[in-house]
DNA sequence: AACATAAGAATCGTTGAACGATTCGACAAG
DNA sequence: CTTGTCGAATCGTTCAACGATTCTTATGTT
């Protein structure tokens, strides 16, 4: 019987951090856009949890880059550069390009799977949020092939600051539907043990997704 | 005339983020030691700081993996484990092995040439722990080939982790003396334009380093 | 003597109110 | 149109309070 894991789930619940975990869903759901300023009487009341607490929410935040904080001016969501889309790119090559040169262990292959059939089904179904979503998924578990929490912690924040980004997607079966087979190519190469072959396909990968990306982006600001 | 680069500094300083400062620096120079409890009441009293805003700096340095915050019992300095320790090199070398295997940039490699010229100075003046300043130095500098601030940032927390546990070291020149050489080795590797050299070098090093604080480490606890 | 239990002290978590400081926008003077 | 001034709104910070949780210590039972 294995309580460890559920271990940390005990100690981790302070209304400052589930106030957190609040905020961050509706950021990243879009219902808080890039430049919303978040107002602490008016979130603090709706919560019904006091400024103090909604503060250490909002540093929480802060450090996650979700957030920004402007002195004696508040804090607003993050209003994300191109600058800031290709350094998340940069991240990704590294954090990513590592992972597929490991050799992949059974657990984390499994992940994988599932959620390339994810993105499959979800796009034979014309949901292309879901798409969207199982493709976040692909991606965090490519990083785990690295086995190391913290690169896993540094992708799981990485992957929220950008959906702050795909929000500016209007087209998103534009954006998802062309990876979905490339999920799947990428897969199989690092199921055929070549790392190399693998690597490639995943750099043209991040190419093309920074390159969407950035021309729906950069017009709109 | 380019004030953009200055504005960043306008909005820099609450009181909770320098209060943060001032604790990061105590426990990096290890006046606050793993595994010590940091009072809320001691501290802000000593600061002369409201514990509201001494409590807005505790989150900062919990969310650096500084401080550990376990529910109403207060805050700790950080205790790495052995598995942490492994982890924090995992990443380095991910981080590190993919700088090195960039095409350097002429303002990058200046900075590392001042640190491993540094760490021959204090070295030749038998300064162990200025070797070690000047040895983090080098490997920050290392990072910054891959021209990415957020990698540079984490590589930044990373190494301020890490200096948890060179504390541990009763011997520092043991510790730190041996890698003055090889950062020139590895230095020249870059300079003359072989990438899969200085990887290989850079990976033997981080492997003695790791072999070096585990050994040093795991008795201890 | 070993162990379980219960009272008490210390500290944390959270709240609510207060007040000075800073920013922003409007409006008047030059 | 630019510059200066004023007031409202909001933030930054502090303080005091109280319930909740944990740690300590003393007490009683087997």
């Amino acid at each position: 019987m294995d309580l460890v894991r559920d271990r940390s789930r005990l100690g981790r619940s302070s209304t400052a951090e589930r106030v957190a975990d609040i905020l961050r869903d509706r950021i990243i759901e879009g219902m808080f856009k890039p430049g919303d300023r978040l107002s602490e009487e008016t979130i603090c009341e709706r919560l019904e949890v006091s400024r103090n607490t909604l503060r250490e929410a909002f540093r929480l935040l802060g450090h996650e880059r979700l957030l920004e904080h402007r002195l004696n001016r508040g804090v607003f969501v993050r209003v994300l550069s191109a600058d800031d889309v290709a350094d998340l790119y940069r991240v990704r090559r590294v954090l990513e390009g590592a992972a597929v040169r490991r050799e992949p262990t059974a657990r984390a292959l499994a992940v994988i799977r599932e959620a390339v059939a994810d993105a499959e089904r979800a796009a034979a179904a014309g949901d292309w949020h879901a798409v969207g979503t199982a493709n976040i998924r692909f991606h965090q578990a490519l990083v785990t092939l690295n086995d190391s929490p913290r690169l896993d912690e540094a992708m799981r924040q990485l992957l929220a600051e950008l959906r702050l980004v795909f929000h500016v997607m209007e087209n998103p079966r534009a954006f998802h539907e062309p990876f979905v087979a490339r999920n799947r190519e990428l897969l199989g190469l690092i199921e055929a043990g070549e790392p190399d072959r693998a690597a490639a396909c995943l750099d043209a990968y991040l190419d093309d997704a920074e390159q969407l990306l950035v021309h729906a982006y950069e017009p709109s600001r």
